[in-house]
DNA sequence: TTATCATATGATAAAGTTATCATATCATAA
DNA sequence: TTATGATATGATAACTTTATCATATGATAA
């Protein structure tokens, strides 16, 4: 049922440290982990883990190269989406002080 | 901070039970509590509750009528994010098992 | 007013998620 | 092959979210 991957998609955004991942490769570019570990100045085991789940749900992608891991984001689905919550917020929440800190 | 946004309101979207309300007024328009409990099968308190975090990241508006409150849903943004992830859906996950079910 | 229908709120046990250890596997070069 | 650098996996305590009681508040009509 096409609700349940929308509760999977949702919940693998919904998250932090996959948020920092997020926006780390979407400035960034394509990193392998230890760099996107460098950069995020997140655990190692942390980053594994949670490229894992964003792999899951497709939102990033990776090829091998040599002994490394080049992570890539799919900008094709995650762009979009960051783009409509951005001006999700500059329409609807901007006197909103639930988001002003 | 932005990243924060993203976080409550990726939250808000993965959750079973408000997928559902937003379903339910995606398919059926405008509709009241009442209404929406009856529709939907949840309970009144769970509806309530679960309205109140969607109107709080301005994913519903109400209106009262009387002693009721039509809620309807901010289709600016539900509609082309309900839409995006069809579509990253089908591009990306129509082959994936762990979404055919 | 007060009664009543409609909706919201508070509290908290149960369920689910995350952070972070230790450890395993994988790819390659020596 | 073995050593090493790179990445992944498993386990589980700590934390967060959800479900669901009981109860409170709101709006209106009588």
């Amino acid at each position: 049922m096409i609700k349940e991957s929308y509760k999977r998609f949702f919940r693998t955004l919904a998250n932090e440290k996959r948020l920092i991942i997020i926006h780390f490769l979407a400035r960034r570019g394509p990193h392998n982990v230890s760099s996107i570990v460098q950069g995020t100045r997140l655990e190692q085991t942390a980053v594994s883990h949670n490229l894992k789940r964003l792999l899951a749900c497709h939102f990033v992608f990776f090829r091998q190269h040599g002994k490394k891991r080049i992570y890539t984001l799919n900008t094709k689905t995650i762009k979009p989406l960051l783009t409509l919550m951005d001006s999700h917020v500059n329409r609807f929440c901007t006197r909103c002080h639930i988001n002003n800190k």
